[in-house]
RNA sequence: GCCCCGAUAGCCCAAUCGGCAGCAGGCGAUGGUCUCAAACACCAUACAGUGUGGGUUCGAAUCCCACUCGGGGCACCA
């Protein structure tokens, strides 16, 4: 063999023929990879249909383990070796269970629609299907390498037709539903038309439904349809030629990818109406074993509050606010507009009222033309520009005046750009005294303010001379009593917030002039695209421009070819720009002649296709029964692997591994999805994924030269604690791993120089899994020599013999091992790699010091090891002499004889201090060990005739005695 | 601005319920064995008192409060 690599060593041919080298692993490596695949080791039963396995004994009966990662999107670059990280993980553990006797599926697909392959096809005149399947292929062989354990059976890629046959049979499911309040669920169109056609429901206007032509129906049914197509104002994307949902766009209005301008447009685009199950997305979080920092990033995205809705009359009309503050109702002093609010014209007088100050009208002659220069101030603002300016107040007076339903004071209504249209009812009472945002704009515009909570911070009552305003719940109302004792009459001074909030609630709905209701900050998901790479729409218009959704039978509707993939993208900045789909070239596929029940007739298809999450949202299922021609999966198999138990009562994959970055957007768009499924009947579970895990990120040092740029972190020297890159001085810092800041490293790199069970266990042992840590290549060696050792503490580096021994193990390794085992299992359950590692080197460690290592011992270790390194472990357990892979031979079992000590150390503390130990048994009682501890020579000494105040014993580990 | 998470040897990290801070483990450093020499491998040794300041307790890395630094999320959501 003449390739050697560093870590080999060149002599070591001549000096240790057979030691665990890179190129030793190597061999056995890509032989275990052969056998496995050969053999089908990581093949996982289903219980019914083309992967049930007829050989198996009752699969249903047999405990279940459905592991999954976070679906992958093939990039072109390849991977790094942050990539593989909780792949490793997962495969770790799932191969932990197999050894427990679960039936494990483990297995990883491709998320493959999307822009990089479509920006790369602009680019390089390739298909993106051609490039996509290409680096597909070349993640499926960087992967392999790692010996992970998936069943190649089920790894799915969004772009087959026949997976997004299904993601288009869903859209139809969710078109074809709707959701109904009363039941809290989905349910099929169907039943609501029927509904409106025999009157069991009123048709909204009341409008009598067969009286109605197709085109009125489908727009009556698209108020319902759980997916529409509307005109809505949308984040409209000039730089990347789309649209964006409101989960792709920054804080600071720029599109999350490629950081282009985004702009409000109204367009006519397709949303789901995910706002339905915003209560349902909330309280079945309680049914999840998430981590909490993700369950409350959902909630506050969803954005629940809890307020009324509150009538305020303007003349004959009336203006509907939304407050989580009732309560402070006496303290609205004046009420804002969102500029785009439909009321602001019919409210908005002739001429301002006498005494209107100068400063709210703008310097205007008139209302209506204060209003329509302000409106068109503010439509000129980016969201970029209202940010920064958030600061500042700015609105105008609409010369109109509303009535405060409780005390019967007129107010001044104003619009101003810091009320949303799309929050609440677009309008607010303004309660200054309390609330910041009012406050700052009071001031600004010299409005009153009344105080109707009591401050609890000695400022006193009058708010002009406060500096802010006082917002607590923690305190009682002041100030709000209007003709008291009369029938309509109320006061809710002396009351707290949360019983005045009741008592003015009750008041307004008897009065109805308002009701308690629940707002969301979460909107409809907008999911429609302009782009080519993505899943075509299965909906077709007539020539009367009357939605068509295609039959089940017509699917999958494919991605026709097209001469220009690219989408029609214009200047970032250019915000009267519309969008113009890839799809809408190809006239020969847009315009088709289809039999939809009314004979063949000429239709056109729709051309925007769906985002990319739209294949992520559902690919658990197909994990499951990827080859189902009949249905999206079998429900025997969903009810297997998904089917809520009582250790997960929403039902859903057993654990979920992945990046904190999907914590809103894909988790929730997911969630979304499955329970529209179940809802329809579908699925059994509530929740797709029932334990979530985020690992950390790998960093890895970034070296910036005197400019800032990166420079290639593997050329760098170190000198003196110095780093230089081609003699010049560069500065270290900490950063992503990755291409542009040049400090990638890859796993095939790591796998050519010590072999992939190297670089598993290195990744394992870096830290625990969910929290970020550089990478550091020098430290790889010591996962390595730790392989090495335990490949020489069985097998003759000089001869290739078994060097174990046939004598039976002494107490002390007993105790060693099962020490390990007992700890080991604890923490492979408990994901905790890192210590897991750590355990099975100390073992290792006593087992070489040991100098010999009895066969029994040795089998253990091999399978204790098995999950972390399996390529060596399998080869050790051949050479040991079993015959079959021990993939599903069991995980050792500690005795618990052996994992207490016989004896263990107590320190006897004086006041805190240790001054003596005593070597007891662990099964001491507190009152023997204090008997022992103030017994001893040493600890008689100490206390030296002091007075023993106390004596605190905690059997068997400590005695601590307070001296006074 | 608000919310969440974190801080232990030169570095990555351990430390069940508050109970001896490290023979959990690893990297690196130093010395040695092996070698003609080196690399590999092996053996041995040293290095912190737990970000800072207070508090609770017989006892705090661990619990509480304030602050500093780092990471993440939200940000005119009424």
């Amino acid at each position: 063999m003449s390739e050697t690599t560093p870590a080999s060593g060149a002599a070591d041919t001549a000096t240790a023929p057979f030691r665990y080298s890179a190129a030793l692993a190597a061999e056995i490596e890509s032989r275990w990879q052969d056998i496995w695949e050969k053999e089908g080791t990581f093949h996982a039963p289903n219980p019914a249909g083309d992967l049930a396995d007829p050989a198996a004994a009752d699969v249903a009966a047999k405990p279940h383990s459905f592991i999954m990662d976070m679906f992958p999107y093939p990039s072109g670059a390849g991977l790094h070796v942050g990539h593989p990280l909780g792949y490793i993980a997962t495969d770790v553990f799932a191969r932990y269970q197999r050894m427990n006797g679960y039936n494990v599926l483990h297995t990883l697909g491709y998320d493959s629609f999307g822009l990089p392959a479509e920006q790369y096809a602009v680019q390089t005149g390739t298909h993106p299907r051609v490039s996509t399947e290409a680096n597909i292929a070349n993640m499926r062989h960087q992967l392999r390498r790692l010996g992970l354990g998936h069943d190649p059976r089920r790894s799915i890629a969004t772009i087959d037709p026949e997976y997004y046959r299904w993601t288009q049979w869903i859209f139809l499911q969710i078109f074809n539903s709707w959701y109904d309040e009363q039941a809290h669920r989905a349910r099929p169109i169907s039943e609501l038309v029927a509904a409106f056609a025999d009157g069991t429901r009123e048709v909204p206007g009341g409008r009598d439904w067969a009286a109605l032509s197709g085109a009125e129906r489908e727009e009556v049914l698209g108020d319902y349809r759980l997916a529409y197509a509307k005109e809505v104002p949308v984040n409209w994307c000039p730089g990347l030629g789309t649209v964006l949902s409101n989960e792709e766009v920054t804080a600071d209005g720029r599109s999350e990818r490629g950081n282009f301008p985004v702009f409000k447009s109204n367009l006519r685009q397709w949303m789901m109406r995910i706002t339905a199950y915003s209560d349902r997305l909330i309280s079945d979080l309680d049914l999840l074993d998430w981590p909490e920092a993700i369950k409350l990033q959902q909630r506050n995205w969803i954005g629940r509050s809890e307020g009324a809705r509150v009538d305020f009359a303007v003349g004959e009309r009336k203006i509907t606010v939304f407050t989580t503050r009732p309560d402070t109702l006496f303290g609205a002093t004046y009420m804002v507009l969102a500029p785009e609010h439909d009321l602001v014209d019919t409210v908005v007088p002739a001429a301002w009222p006498e005494g209107t100050p100068e400063a709210w009208t703008g310097g205007a002659a008139t209302p209506a033309e204060a209003v329509t220069a302000y409106r068109a101030a503010a439509a000129a603002k980016s969201d970029v520009e209202r940010q920064v300016e958030a600061k500042v107040k700015t609105g105008v007076f609409t010369g109109a005046h509303a009535v405060n339903p409780v005390s019967g004071e007129p107010v001044p209504v104003f619009i101003a750009d810091y009320v949303l249209m799309g929050y609440g009812t677009g309008a607010i009472m303004a309660v200054p005294a309390h609330d910041h945002r009012d406050f700052a704009f009071a001031r600004a515009f010299e409005l009153p303010m009344r105080c109707v909570v009591e401050p609890t911070d000695g400022r006193g009552e009058d708010p002009a001379g406060w500096d802010d305003a006082f917002d607590t719940y923690d305190s009682v109302i002041v100030n709000s009593a209007h003709t008291e004792g009369t029938e309509d009459g109320i006061s809710l001074n002396g009351l707290g917030v949360v019983e005045a909030k009741a008592a003015v609630t009750t008041w307004l709905t008897a009065r109805g002039i308002g009701e308690g209701t629940v707002n969301y900050r979460l909107r409809d998901w907008l999911f429609s695209r302009q782009r080519y790479w993505g899943e075509p729409f299965p909906i077709v218009y007539d020539e009367d421009g009357v939605m068509h959704a295609l039959p089940e039978s017509m699917l999958p509707v494919e991605v026709p070819q097209v001469d220009d993939y690219s989408p029609h993208t214009y200047d970032p900045f250019d915000s009267t720009s519309t969008p113009k789909t890839p799809l809408s070239r190809n006239e020969d596929w847009v315009n088709v002649e289809l039999d939809l029940g009314d004979g063949v007739k000429t239709y056109c298809r729709e051309t925007n296709t769906m985002p990319n999450w739209a294949g992520s949202c559902w690919y658990e299922l197909r994990y499951i029964d990827p080859s189902n021609r009949e249905q999206v999966v079998d429900p025997a198999n969903e009810q297997y692997w998904l089917g809520p138990t009582e250790q997960k009562p929403g039902g859903g994959a057993d654990l979920y591994v992945g990046g904190a970055e999907h914590a809103v957007l894909h988790l929730l768009y997911a969630r979304f999805w499955h329970k529209v499924l179940h809802d329809l009947g579908h699925v059994s579970s509530v929740e797709p994924f029932h334990k979530l895990f985020n690992q950390g990120m790998i960093t890895a040092d970034v070296y910036r030269d005197e400019r800032g740029f990166p420079v290639p972190a593997a050329e760098i020297e170190e000198r003196d604690g110095q780093y230089f890159w081609q003699g010049e001085p560069v500065k270290r810092e900490a950063g992503k791993m990755g291409k542009s800041l040049k400090n990638a490293v890859a796993p095939d790199e790591i796998a050519d120089e010590y072999g992939a069970d190297t670089l598993r266990l290195y990744e394992m042992s870096m830290g625990p899994l969910d929290v970020s840590r550089p990478w550091d290549t020098r430290a790889v060696v010591g996962s390595y020599r730790f392989l090495q050792r335990l490949w020489r503490n069985i097998v003759s580096e000089t001869s290739g013999e078994l060097v174990v021994t046939d004598e039976e193990p002494d107490e002390a390794t007993l105790r060693a091992l099962h020490k390990a085992v007992d700890g080991v299992r604890a923490d492979m359950a408990g994901l905790r790699f890192n210590t897991a590692v750590a355990k099975a080197i100390e073992l290792n460690n006593y087992l070489v010091k040991r100098g010999s290592t009895p066969r029994s011992v040795a089998e253990q270790v091999v399978l204790m090891v098995a999950p972390l390194a399996p390529h060596i472990a399998e080869e050790l357990w051949r050479r040991l002499g079993h015959g079959d892979s021990l993939a599903h031979t069991d995980y050792p079992v500690a005795d618990p004889a052996y994992v207490v000590d016989e004896s263990v150390t107590c320190v006897v503390q004086i006041k805190g201090k240790v001054k003596a130990r005593l070597e007891v048994a662990p099964s001491i009682s507190d009152a023997e060990l204090e008997a022992l501890a103030l017994a001893d020579p040493a600890v008689v000494a100490a206390i030296g005739g002091a007075e023993v105040r106390k004596v605190i014993a905690r059997a068997p580990k400590l005695v601590n005695i307070v001296t006074g």
